[in-house]
DNA sequence: TATAGAAGTGAGTAATCACTCACTAAGGGA
DNA sequence: TCCCTTAGTGAGTGATTACTCACTTCTATA
C-alpha cells in the first residue's frame, strides 16, 4: 500500500488547516462511534449532529470507512511511535537508572496519553476486531516498530542485573499486562468503586519490580 | 427485570430440545457476530448461513437483538458461576494447599472452557462495549457473586501467610490482568509467532508466586 | 386417523442505509 | 471585476434493513 504512508503524513500536517465543519464532523464521528459503534451508526446521524449537511462528510471522506480511519489512524503515528523513540534514548542514556524510574514514568506518559484522546482510543479497541486495515496498521506501526524498541530497553535493564533473565516478549507481556489492566479497571470502574489512585499505582509497581527480581530463592 | 432469570432458567433447561434449525441458526449467528460484529451481520445473512429462511429466526426470537443475548447470556450463567463455586470449596477444604497449585488449577480450567466457547467468548467480548444490558448482566453474575468469592479465596492466601497484605481486589486485578494477557496473546498472537505454552505458563506463574510473595526487603 | 399447535416459509413492507450529483456560496489571485 | 477552485448543500438514488403475516408442513397425542 504504498498511498498509506502518504496519507498519513498528510494528516500529520494538515490537522491545523481543517475546516471548522471537518473539525465538528470528526468531533461528532468520534464521539457516535465509541457510544454506537462504527456499524450502529448512520451517516445521517453524524451529519446531524456535525451541525451539516451529509453530502459534506463524502466530500471529504469518500466512504464512511475512510472517515473512520481518518479518526483512528493517526493516533497510532503520531501519539505512540514518537513516545517510544524519545524514552528509548532516555533509557539509554541512562536517564531511568532504575527499571522502576522507567515503569512509573511510562505509566504516567500513558496516563497523559489517555485521558487526552480516550474516546479515539475507545473507537479504535472496539473496531480493531472487525477491520483488518486497522489490524495491519496496529502491527506494523506498533507491533514491530514499538516492539523492537522495547526489547531493547529491557535487555538493558537485564543486562544490568535488574530484572531477572527471561524472554523480552515475555517481560513486556507481563509488565504490559499489568499495566493495561490497571487502566482497564480505573477507566471502566472508576465510578462504581473507591479508588485511591496513588496506592493502587505503587501497588502494581512493587508487584512488577518483585515479579521481576532475579530469584534468590532455590527452589 | 423479572423475567430474566426466568429467561436464563429455560435457556438453561432447554438446550437439549432445540429443533436442527435452530441449533443452525445459532451456530450461523455466533459465527458472524464473531466475525463481522452484531451491527454488521444482517438476519438475511444468518438465516442464509443457517439454511433457513429469514422469517423462521423471528419465529424465535422476537428481535435481532434477542438472539443475541441467547446466544451469550447462558455463557456467563453456566460456565463460570458453577467453576468458580465448585473451586471454592475445593480451596476452602484445603484440596489447593498451595496458592500456586489454585493459579495453575485456575488457568488450566479457564484454558479449557476459552477453549471450547470461544467463538461466543469473543461475541460477547466484542459486543459487551455496545449493550447496556449485556454490561448489566456481567455486573451481576460476574461482577458481584464472582468478586464475593474470590475476595474470600485470597483472604485465605493472606491469612495463611502464602501472599502479601494488599486489598482482595487489587490481588484479583494483578492475578487477572495477567492471566487474561496470556489467553489474549496466546489466541490472538498465536499463529504469527513461536509460543512454547508451557514455559509461558511457567514465566507467569513464577512472576506472579514473586510478584505476590511477602516482602523480605526492607526498602 | 383426525386434529391442534408448533415449526417453518418467503413474499412483502416501510424505513433506513451509504452514497451521488447538480447546484450555490465563498474566497483569493490575476 | 472576473474566474477558478474548494466547501458546502440537500433532494434523490437503488439497495438493504429488521421485521410481519398469511400460509404450508410437520408432529405428537387423543
Amino acid at each position: 500500500m504504498p498511498n498509506q504512508d502518504h496519507m498519513i503524513e498528510e494528516m500529520y500536517n494538515s490537522e491545523g488547516n481543517l475546516t471548522e465543519k471537518q473539525k465538528k464532523i470528526l468531533a461528532a464521528a468520534t464521539e457516535m462511534f465509541a457510544e454506537k459503534g462504527f456499524a450502529g451508526t448512520s451517516t445521517s446521524e453524524i451529519a446531524k449532529k456535525a451541525g451539516v449537511a451529509e453530502g459534506t462528510i463524502f466530500r471529504h471522506y469518500k466512504t464512511k470507512k475512510e472517515l473512520l480511519l481518518f479518526i483512528v489512524t493517526p493516533m497510532m503515528v503520531k501519539l505512540i511511535a514518537p513516545f517510544v523513540i524519545k524514552d528509548l534514548n532516555k533509557v539509554l542514556n541512562h536517564e531511568y537508572e532504575q527499571f522502576e524510574d522507567f515503569i512509573r514514568a511510562m505509566i504516567d506518559n500513558r496516563a497523559k496519553f489517555l485521558e487526552k484522546n480516550r474516546p479515539i482510543i475507545q473507537v479504535f479497541i472496539q473496531e480493531i476486531p472487525f477491520h483488518t486495515e486497522l489490524r495491519e496498521q496496529f502491527i506494523e506501526h506498533v507491533g514491530t516498530k514499538v516492539m523492537a524498541r522495547f526489547v531493547q530497553i529491557i535487555k538493558h535493564y537485564q543486562a544490568n542485573g535488574q530484572i531477572c533473565a527471561m524472554p523480552a516478549s515475555s517481560v513486556i507481556r507481563l509488565v504490559g499486562s499489568t499495566i493495561l489492566g490497571y487502566f482497564v479497571t480505573k477507566n471502566v470502574l472508576a465510578a462504581k468503586m473507591a479508588w485511591d489512585d496513588e496506592a493502587e499505582i505503587d501497588r502494581m509497581v512493587r508487584f512488577l519490580m518483585k515479579g521481576l527480581a532475579i530469584d534468590h530463592t532455590t527452589k
